[in-house]
This record gives C-alpha cells, structure tokens and sequence, in this order.
DNA sequence: TAAAAAATCCCCATTTAAGGGGATAGCCAC
DNA sequence: GTGGCTATCCCCTTAAATGGGGATTTTTTA
C-alpha cells in the first residue's frame, strides 16, 4: 500500500484525488495539505511514501516544500501538479529533484502510472507537460507577475532591489541603516522564496518574475 | 506644418522637445500626454498627424497605445522613442506597426528627420537602435569612459549563460571540463567588459542587454 | 606569417555570500 | 492573548567570488 500525502490549496481538488483512490487496493491517500508548511510538517513526521503537489501554494511555494522536504526525507516521492501556464517552472522543479510531472486535469490512471513508476524509483513525466515545455521555450515568457514576487514584503523588495544595483551587503546595511546580519537575514528570505541558490537567481527571478516593472 | 503629440511620463522630457521645435517653420508641438490614456485620447479626437511615444508608461504600455492609436486611426504617424535598454523590444514594436524609433537622447535634427520620413511614410529607425538590435549588446552604461565596444566571445557567453542558470565557478568548470581557475579568468573578463562590479551585474547586464536572445 | 585575440591554466590574497543556528520586539489578526 | 509574520540583530562556519598578478597554447585574422 502506497501512501500518499495530497497538497493543494483548493480542497476539492483534494476531495477528487481522494475520491478517485478511495477503494484503491495498492495507493491510499494517507494525508493532505492546504499549504505549504502544512505539506512539510505532515511529510516529516508522518508515514508517507509519495506526495502529490501543487505549485501554487499560499504560503511557501511548491519549489520550497519540495526542496525541505528531499532534503530531510529524500525517499520520498514527489510528483508536482501543475497547470499549462506553470510549464514554464518545470525546470525549476528538475533541479529539485521532482520525480515526475502530471497536468491537474490527468485522470485516475495516469495518476496511477505516475505513482507507480516514481515509487520504483523511475521519473515520469506527462507528455503534454513536457509539450507544453518545448512550445512554452519559444515564445516569450508571460510577462505577468509571479504570486513569488509579490509573496516579498516590503523590505525585502528592497532589499532584491539594491542587490540587482550591484550593491554589497555592506552597502546596503549603510544604504538602509540597519545591521548588515539583517541584511544577511532578509537575502536568506529572498533566497528561500525565489527557490533561488545564489545572486545570480535573485537577479534573476526578479527579472523573470516581473519585480521590476510592478515595483 | 506637422502637428506632433508628445507622450512621456517625465514632462521635463516633453518641455525639452517642445523647446527644440518652438519657432519650428514645419512642426508643431500640439499637444503632450503624460500617460498611454490621455495620449489616446488627444490622438483619436485632435487633428494630430504624428506622435513622439515613450514606451514606459504609468498607467498602459506604449505598445498598447501604438496598437490602439494604429486601430482607430491608421494615418496617425507613430515614433517610438526608447532608451538603450528597451533596444530589445524593437521587434514587438514593428509589430504593433510603429513607423519609426528613435533613442531619447536623439537631437533636434534626429527628430526633424524622423518626423520628416515617417510624415511621407517612409520608416526611420535611428542606427543607435538597430545598431543595439543587430549586435544585441553593446552601449556601456555609463558612458563616462571609453565608447570602444567589446562583445563578449562565445565561451564568455556560454559562461555567462551557466551564471544565470545559478551554476557556481566549479559546477561551471565540471560542465565545461575546463579548470575552474579558467571559469575565474573568465569571469574577470565577464565583469570587465560589462562594467559589472559583481554577480548581480553580470546577470542584470545579461536581461538588459538581451545576450540571452543572441545566444 | 606575424600579430592579435581567445582559451586555457596557476599563484597570491581578500572580500562577499551562503548555510546553520538562535533571539527579541512590534504588529496584526483570529 | 496567542500565534504568525515582519523586521531587527547576533553567533559560527564554510563556500564562493573578486582583485592582482603571470603564463602557455591555440585560433583567428590582418
């Protein structure tokens, strides 16, 4: 028996993943989340083989939950949910070790290939995802703004401003008047909301995601 | 006698054009608009013949008011006006039909020249902008030293490339199966020749000099 | 073919960034 | 009035990047 962990805001798409598995004799949706946190916490400390995720979360973003959560209980499996409009982040998610991709709108047995094939260790990723991929590298990305942007508060907006200016942490502790540990602490925040590794991705996202023109 | 309206959200920049053609035997200053709105309005009521156009609006782009002022009324002579880091949008605006494109910087000659050919409806595309177009890169920053422009070679793109992608010095060298104190030359040669003092410069140079559309 | 440019490699040293913690005070909402 | 978030500050350690040199080989090009 295979147990799954459902994450999405939206409860009735929980209620239909679980409706779909509820007398399956191999996967039972053990667990589910509305956030992000919520997600983390439960795959920690509960008993749970798979997680079926959203991206989109209201909280941490999916790229995040999946990153904590490799991190501290790499067995197990990640299957990231996603819509049309998101294929642009499968890269992302790759780097994160995502073990396989489904359209929201996959139906039962797909959702059953998918957990079957990431549960032996396989990757498995939808075909019009992986379409939507090849298609979506060629015209150019949407220029709407990302929920991550606007997840920033005011001060670390700020903060990714100065950094894109080519200032220190130093120079931005002077900048702002604070302490230049705050602004250690603040670039950890930006670093963890942009799912971003170093400078370079905060630079970045905050082109992609459109920080600079909504602010 | 050419009847232009002017459109920028900065009125300094209006009051600046106005200035140059005050005694003008052939152009006249109209009428002005500080915001996509407003110079869609002026456009579709006034006797108006061209329109001097910001791409940077407060409130609609200047793509949409290209578009709309192009829908309604088609006669209406439409020059962009841009600054060097817009150069990549060119493109979209021969999309939207634009008849010329000049750098905010361009002189009273520029302009009369401009307004002159479009008037007769030729296009004129000032050779600053297709010169940023073509090459992709180009235009220190800061103009203050010297204007020689170095492109950067092909590893130095490739290199660059890997930085954004938020590759290290060493996961770069692993990539390329070069030594990483090869990536650290490179890197000098990187910030060197896009003025950048850091990381952050080098991708924010990267987004607004359009190198990732060249390569 | 000779000069220039590109690509490769290395040394030194210093500065900056990142990752892991933890802590306190204020503010707002439920 | 507790819980969550923001913003502030600090510790420690390691990783990564920068700045200054110098050097060789290959490739391009004038």
């Amino acid at each position: 028996m295979i147990r799954v962990l459902v994450v999405d805001d939206h409860q009735v798409l929980i209620d239909g993943v679980k409706a779909l598995f509820e007398n399956d004799a191999d996967i039972n949706i053990q667990a589910e989340a509305l956030t992000g946190k919520q997600a983390v916490e439960i795959a920690c400390s509960d008993e749970i083989d798979a997680i079926l995720l959203d991206i989109n979360l209201p909280d941490i973003s999916g790229f995040e939950v999946c990153k904590t959560v490799k991190e501290r209980k790499p067995e197990i499996k990640i299957i990231a949910l996603t819509m049309h409009s998101e294929a642009g982040y499968i890269s992302k998610m790759i780097k994160y070790k995502v073990d396989g991709y489904l359209l929201k709108n996959a139906g039962k047995e797909k959702m059953f290939e998918a957990i079957k094939a990431v549960m032996v260790g396989d990757k498995f990723f939808s075909k019009e995802v992986t379409d939507s991929l090849i298609t979506g590298m060629h015209q150019p990305r949407k220029p709407k703004t990302s929920d991550f942007i606007q997840k920033l508060t005011k001060r670390e907006k700020e903060i990714l401003h100065l950094i894109i200016e080519e200032y220190t942490t130093d120079e931005i502790a002077s900048e702002l008047f604070i302490a230049s540990t705050t602004v250690i602490t603040h670039r950890k925040s930006l670093l963890r909301k942009l799912s971003a590794k170093n400078t370079a991705g905060l630079v970045k996202a905050a082109y992609e995601f459109g920080l600079l023109k909504s602010n």
